[in-house]
DNA sequence: GTTAGCACTCCTTTATATCGAGTGCTAAAT
DNA sequence: ATTTAGCACTCGATATAAAGGAGTGCTAAC
């Protein structure tokens, strides 16, 4: 429905609206030179674009901006697949170089690199622990009290836990229960951990271990550890330089939702695999309504394993960050699927 | 060598400045009842602080504020020790009433605490790691190739690090080693690990197991555990509360800075035990040229633990937060102490 | 259908005046 | 010898006006 030309103009707007954070005029349009009409030719279409709802003016007689359909529209019809700079390829294939097998670590550098690469804040929601395997139980006294959990699953993430024991009871119970539980555990997703424990476990403990019952509800509370996936941030100053966020109160407000983990959390996780794109006030929460968020997830083997974010202003660089985070999931996914899934 | 009415007029000016944040001027200040002098008189007065060093001027026919010389003096010969408001008292005493066992979860409760009852930025210094003793050492192979070794220390502390195993290495070596190292290295701090290992342990090791010198590599490297402290903030965007920071880049170097672990490491961790006050430029630090740093450490028992530190602008409530501080970390090392030292 | 021309809008910048809180200094009062 | 009243002066903050410029919408000519 839109024409080509209107197409054009409007892609151009975007274009450099983005790169320039200023309103686009139909005179500083007419001299770029894929652009061949006149000014006010330029103007009767900016009219049009403006009433189907793609363009705004921030005052009666200022240049166009793009508005958040515009954007959509923008993100949906217009990208191109951008091929990614070499530079860029290169600092990411960096991160894979180094020697690094914890996955909290990779991902912990993942965001930062992507924060660094775009100049935008990067969260990454780390990798989804309920769906790992238990490995190993442990449970380590520390004096007549207390103890320590110590959860590993297959991808080689600990969890550990303080509990506190029942009065009197012995070193080899402790033992025989560790044995019990590894015996029958091991390789159960740990977000099935309680249930199984429940139905399979508790009859055979109670005929092994004396004081039964103290020590099972201990642990099985200790064992509700909280497996919501961790989150790790890059560059969260980096909205400070943007300008569409010199307002201290904007930033205020962004930054304080940014550090308000499980809200962060919620908006991260709900998006579905694959690369998305929420712009404005598509996100739901005013703190974000200049901001857009792009999101991929990335996996192990076949299991979807956790999502990488960007935060930028609604003017963001949507073609360049698309291909960086196609890239970087498909490459991240690569390595951690070589790395743990060596069964 | 000040006069009592030079101290009076100058402890007032400070008080004044910490709440308002304006210049205090002379008519201003003869208006307050505990002052009783004309104008004229404060004026020669608050000429002759400001010629001592005491005072500074915005501009030439601005009011005065507190310069850093002044907030110095200040903080060491006029702040007399404030009673702490029983609403502060029960805050604090409520995270000590939480059934938190974990170590690392009191302390990040602590510095959210802090943050919201002072409304400035507050920074825990974790437990120190490195004098924790060692409890038990384990690992546990994940596959052919890969083993994670978790450290577990004697205040409940779980320090774990995957490591590469040597090929064709065989599960009862692994138990041997680690049954070794137990016997061994239980009970030594974690900072002479490696030290001890060299010493006592690689001879033994070297007797007992096959295909020692990769393993023993591996591992020694794995031992190296980094046992920096972590750091744990709260309120970290308060400072953009603070009139002091309206402006943008100010803003932008300090949250900077505070995103930058090892700085801020470095900067809380070298302060002695008990309180101190490090305001403005005695930072060190040209972001915080305008901040000031309250510290106070913990312990438990007899071993100094931790930092806890408060970041505010020079214009803080030094008063409260010290006693707010002095209090906490009081109250910190006590719970502690009972929680872990309960050998 | 396209474009040149023009009046109009509104933000931005610059200049100018005014106000007021504050200062330093001098001279009178205590 | 202090203290204080008085006064000229400074300078930021606020308001107002004027000029400039980038941009628009509309009309009429191409």
């Amino acid at each position: 429905m839109l024409t080509d030309r209107q197409l054009l103009i409007f892609q151009v707007i975007v274009d450099d609206f983005i790169r320039s954070a200023q309103p686009v005029g139909s005179r500083s349009l007419s001299k770029k030179e894929e652009i061949q009409f006149s000014s006010a030719t330029i103007r009767n279409e900016m009219a049009d674009l403006e009433e189907l709802g793609f363009l705004e003016k921030t005052h009666t007689s200022s240049g166009r901006i793009p508005s958040e359909k515009g954007y959509r529209f923008y993100v949906d019809h217009l990208l191109s697949p951008q091929k990614l700079d070499t530079k860029d390829v290169n600092s990411v294939r960096s991160i894979f170089t180094e020697r690094i097998y914890e996955l909290e670590k990779i991902v912990q550098r993942s965001a930062q690199i992507l924060s660094e690469l775009t100049n935008y804040t990067a969260i990454v929601l780390g990798p989804a622990v309920r769906e790992n395997k238990l490995k190993k139980i442990q449970i380590v006294p520390l004096n007549d009290e207390t103890a320590i959990a110590i959860i590993v699953t297959d991808t080689g993430h600990v969890e550990n836990k303080m509990f506190h024991l029942p009065i009197g009871i012995d070193s080899s119970d402790i033992e025989k229960l560790v044995n019990i539980l590894n015996e029958r555990l091991t390789g159960v997703p740990l977000e099935e951990l309680n249930g199984k424990i429940y139905k399979e476990v508790a009859l055979v403990l109670r005929q092994h271990i004396r004081s039964y019952d103290s020590m099972f509800s201990s642990l099985v509370e200790t064992l509700k550890i909280p497996t919501n996936e961790k989150l790790f941030f890059g560059g969260k100053t980096n909205m400070l330089s943007q300008p569409e966020f010199h307002d201290i109160s904007k930033v205020k407000n962004l930054l304080t939702m940014i550090e308000h983990e499980e809200d962060m959390y919620d908006i991260i996780r709900k998006n579905p695999s694959g690369i998305n794109v929420k712009i404005g006030k598509e996100n739901g929460n005013s703190a974000m309504d200049d901001c857009s968020l792009i999101t991929a997830t990335y996996s192990i083997g076949t299991e979807q394993l956790g999502t990488i974010a960007i935060l930028g202003p609604t003017r963001m660089e949507y073609s360049r960050v698309i291909s960086l985070l196609k890239f970087f999931s498909n490459d991240l996914s690569v390595v951690l699927t070589k790395l743990y899934q060596s069964k």
